[in-house]
DNA sequence: ACTATTTATTACCCGTGGGTAATATACGGG
DNA sequence: CCCGTATATTACCCACGGGTAATAAATAGT
């Protein structure tokens, strides 16, 4: 029945010519079928969420098995128990990864300058384009029970600094006369759930592409709170930047380690990075 | 460890003075614990689906076992089966439900004169008050991917149906002035978005009613495309019809009755209600 | 009252999939 | 060259939960 020997290498036929890191589905494998497998462990480990990701968007959580993400990895389901304690365990560090990017666009966001208007559009479009990737999809589309106990109140506190950043944003533009006086709360409920919903329909394969959308939606949808219709040709930047590594295994062990709570630093390229992430759960 | 004979009738105790019928969580079982289990074959099947719908909410699709809907209406798990084929029709029957009630929408609003902006501010503002339902949580909180083939496709078809009437209303307005020009499908994922994503975050124990959500949303979401920018208190209405009820079991049967698929008529009380249910699945 | 039909119960099956134990292979250093 | 550590494999466990079979209780009809 097994015995999935070699016979394999299928979709690893793309060769290279690939320096943008996380965002963008790089779908090949640092396990080239039984032979030559060294490499960083962290690559391994980032390749372990990627995998793990798309399956998680295309199949759903519960469906994609552990067999599934190590079969398109060209390993075995107990090769991740190297890297992770468990499946729950790799949906929140997928979680965790999109938290990482919306926390950049919020620091990019809040330390530039501006009206709050200004910032509401400026965070709309980089969300908007986030939420057209893997892990910002991540963030919208898997279901918060499925996390421990503890990472659960970890996503949780980070949904609600999302949150905040947008009325934040709303708030102070309606105190420096930029943004329409409004509820804040409901407001950014009615921005953000817009956002989030690109999460649910956006394919990359597409006549649209993820920078459309997003610039698209700034206009739309903060069009209704501006004092002043405006119709710019919103700001260009660049994309996402890299993420470095660091961090170091997660290791289950026997001598039972309870409560191991380690944090896994990764870097932002242009703002302060203050970006952790926390790891372990009880059991 | 079974043996749950009596000793239950635990939250049952609230008495009556009901007569609200589909959306509003109408939590009370006809199988009263163990005497005088009569009453009309489908009221307990709506019964199953309010239970259902509740669970699949609160826990998940996933999470949610037949045991804890069958616990939650004082039988037990087999006795489900007398009604419905599966977990995953139980799903679907949901999901009909709601797309009922969408298409009742739908229906008033296309039904009803005014510009195109009037219609879409119609349909957001119901569409808005559904999401903060059961039922209407269920169009967007449930997986396509947890359904049968078959059904999915039904499902997918009535969801483009729900789009296309959004498009519909803002090309239209476009066309009669009374929106400014735009592109119809974005400006319709936007609008939708924002409403899809109550069903996410509403709660209904919390500071906003369903019906306030669904005014404010109404405006918010409207504004950035009107030509001209209004506050006025919108349309009131009755809240939701009730449902009548019709159709016959679905007999799973030894005899195998392959494919029967069979229609369940829930005639909608004010408008043209042609909304059926389709029932089966090939198996 | 007796019987047929519906509707529920108890007891069970079994596929699935997360997780683990024991073990084999590669790698790196003294 | 050999040993310790990291990393992978094979083979297994077992809890969970959807689904079914056999059966019992209730109801309706005559």
């Amino acid at each position: 029945m097994g015995n999935i020997r070699a016979t394999f290498r299928s979709q690893c036929d793309n060769g290279n010519a690939m320096d943008a890191r996380i965002p963008s589905s790089n779908t090949e494998s640092p396990w080239l079928p039984f032979e030559s497998r060294r490499r960083a462990r962290d690559e391994k480990r980032e390749a372990v969420l990627r995998a793990a990701v798309q399956l998680f968007l295309e199949q759903g959580y519960h469906r994609a098995t552990l067999n599934d993400v190590a079969k398109r990895l060209n390993i075995t389901k107990p090769a991740l128990y190297n890297y992770f304690r468990g499946k729950d365990e790799i949906l929140f560090e997928c979680w965790s990864i999109g938290h990482e990017l919306v926390d950049e666009c919020i620091a990019e966001t809040s330390a530039s300058a501006g009206s709050g208007l200004d910032k509401l559009r400026k965070l709309t479009i980089r969300y908007a384009e986030l939420m057209t990737t893997d892990y910002g999809k991540s963030l919208v589309r898997f279901d918060l029970r499925d996390l421990s106990e503890h990472n659960r109140k970890t996503v949780q506190t980070a949904k609600r600094r999302i949150d905040r950043a947008f009325r934040d944003y709303i708030a102070s533009g309606i105190a420096d006369g930029s943004v329409k006086p409004c509820d804040p709360k409901l407001a950014a409920f009615a921005i953000a759930g817009s956002l989030n919903w690109i999460g649910h329909w956006f394919q990359p394969g597409g006549e649209l592409t993820g920078r459309a959308v997003a610039e698209e939606f700034a206009i739309r949808l903060t069009d209704g709170i501006a004092k002043t219709t405006t119709r710019e040709t919103t700001t260009r930047k660049a994309a996402v930047p890299a993420a470095e590594k660091a961090g170091k295994p997660p290791r289950k062990g026997n001598a039972s380690r309870e409560d191991g709570s380690e944090h896994h630093t990764r870097a932002a390229a242009g703002a302060a990075g203050q970006s952790k992430r926390s790891r372990g759960r009880l059991r």
